[in-house]
DNA sequence: TCCCGCAACTAGAACGCTTTAGTACCCAAG
DNA sequence: CTTGGGTACTAAAGCGTTCTAGTTGCGGGA
């Protein structure tokens, strides 16, 4: 048999589907007996909503949008981004709002799915994350007039909301610990250069030189991936006066790095320290297992939900939420440097 | 302004809303020059589908469900899972359907959810994963008639299809490697008795005992979490005649197992070997690194979403797929046993 | 010349729900 | 006894699309 509908819930009950209406929502407009009839009919006839029709009119989809630009094999990859997921869907199914997910090509095929999926009412907010230096897709979603959180900043997303993490406050702590253990020759292995939470550490790391008297202090831009950590890893080990602690602007990578140094006979953490951003299992069970700025990746992504939620509850609302900045741990992959590598 | 509908183009054009559907969907009954300019027009005024207009009329969501009850947490602890999520988006991307993502508390919440997003057409068909042993999800998937493709098998999964890997197969491939290498007390420390594929590598285990002349062969049930991995270790290894192989049922558990080895003073591969069912970065990078079943989990993700699509294509067909038999990788954790455990 | 068939197009119902405008009724105040 | 206002409801108009059942006009064969 055809699924009921709310007409054929009237029709039984024998009112109007205005009545039906009321009463299934909750609404005012109708008695307590009839209420209590036609709920009882709807449970009987096994009646659910249908939200295509729902969302004609304009309800809640309840559902949050989330498009992205990169290749579908950084998912399962990143531990970061697994993470972030499982936060965010966690915080998220707490009120059962579902995640609509789609992997695109690039950003344009980003923008195009977030202007498709707003005017068609399919999800009732998005989440943006891999915020780039002037990023267009910012504009985007301030036009398309849809609730919005953006990860990362601060700032530089126009009137959209944002959940972040103080990348040049966690950069310098880093910068400071390996500074005190008598580094002065400091390379970073960066993530894409157009991620504004990559330009931020590399100014951070360019800023701190002087004051913590680095002789060296270089930042190698790299598209995040293992390979090219690795690549950059060797590129920075073959210089003849090369540096005496590496940090790594992902935990993957760093360990590829470790990888590239063992390879190389490079001792960790004799001849070479090393620094992970992102902590996650790798970093705990890599041998030796390395320093690592560690936050709850999880606990993140739950903010996330929670301030996409508040969003969607109140359009006008703007959030900007700092999480804490992450804080280092230190393991066996960090030394003060040995004495013949000194100026 | 209001979003431009199809009724404002065929009110510009001059001609009825059924052309302008014809039109735009690039079915027949419609005039070359009149499409034409039909298109022009609905681009000028920068017109999008709504979906759930659509939805309503019956067409596609362009979106498969996937509901998981579990918590939140596994989604970024296990690479297994992380793997498939993303080998799974990667395959449906490439038609661009989005992937419909809940976290439910149980099986129960997970039956009424598919009863939800079936009847309101908000997805095209269904991911069922982690299928147990007489599974009542299965009887609400054949109900709904909902297109559906379930995660494991061969078998009692009715008339879904399905995308399954030789479970029994794998773990008779590991048994004989450690009969082989001279282990003859073999424990396992298996995943939710619950689920399907782990009887299938309990019975694996206890079929060949006799044939492999195991003096010892008992499996572990946990819920597949590393504490209780860890636990079922500590038992196994306090045992007045302990193992001398242990098979895990994931990588997670695997790991967990050989630091309750180190704490525990016994030496591995020397004193106890260790094998994992699933591969990832894990076991590859631990110290020793681990001998693992290794499958590309990605691709295998990627032949869910393929089924999956096929099925929501030709609604009465029904696929069995069979995906390459994990191979085991041999590593640093698996040796012969020492002499002085012999029996 | 007439009719047939086909392509091009129109009108409007249908999809399931929400919401608004309106109606019927009752009770209380004047 | 009338009026005013509140409650309980009904009828019907959307929401944006698809689909079905026409209608028109035109070219070609008898």
């Amino acid at each position: 048999m055809r699924r009921p509908t709310i007409a054929d819930i009237a029709e039984r009950v024998g009112v109007s589907k205005g009545a039906v209406s009321f009463a299934l929502n909750g609404r005012p407009g109708v008695g307590e007996a009839t209420r209590a009839r036609i709920l009882q009919v709807a449970k009987e006839m096994n009646w659910r909503p249908h939200s295509a029709a729902r969302a004609l009119g304009g309800a809640r989809a309840e559902a949050v949008g989330l498009v992205i630009a990169r290749p579908a094999s950084t998912l399962g990859v990143e531990p970061f981004f697994a993470q972030l997921l499982s936060g965010l869907q966690a915080g998220l199914s707490a009120r059962s709002v579902a995640l609509h997910l789609l992997i695109v090509e690039d950003a344009e095929a980003e923008m195009e799915v977030y202007r498709e999926w707003a005017s068609a009412h399919r999800v009732d907010g998005f989440v943006m994350v891999d915020l780039k230096v002037r990023d267009p897709r910012i504009e985007v979603l301030e036009e398309l007039g849809a609730p919005a959180v953006v990860l990362g900043g601060p700032g530089r997303h126009g009137s959209l909301s944002s959940v972040w993490a103080d990348d040049r406050e966690a950069m310098l702590s880093v910068l400071e610990y390996l500074a005190a253990l008598g580094h002065r020759r400091i390379a970073h292995v960066a993530g894409l250069p157009a991620f504004r939470h990559t330009q931020r550490r590399i100014r951070a790391l360019r800023d701190s030189a002087r004051r913590l008297e680095l002789v060296d202090a270089v930042s190698v831009p790299t598209d995040f991936s293992d390979a090219e950590g690795a690549a950059a890893t060797r590129t920075l080990l073959s210089r003849p006066r090369r540096p005496t602690a590496i940090v790594y602007d992902s935990d993957v990578m760093a360990l590829a790095g470790l990888g590239v140094a063992g390879e190389m006979g490079v001792r960790v953490p004799d001849e070479v320290s090393i620094v992970a951003f992102d902590d996650s299992v790798l970093t705990r069970i890599a041998h030796p297992s390395i320093t690592a700025l560690s936050r709850d990746t999880f606990a993140f992504g739950r903010q996330l939900a929670e301030v996409m939620l508040q969003v969607i509850d109140e359009p006008g609302l703007r959030r900007d939420v700092k999480t804490a900045t992450p804080r280092l741990v230190v393991r066996e992959s960090t030394a003060a440097p040995g004495a013949w590598q000194d100026d």
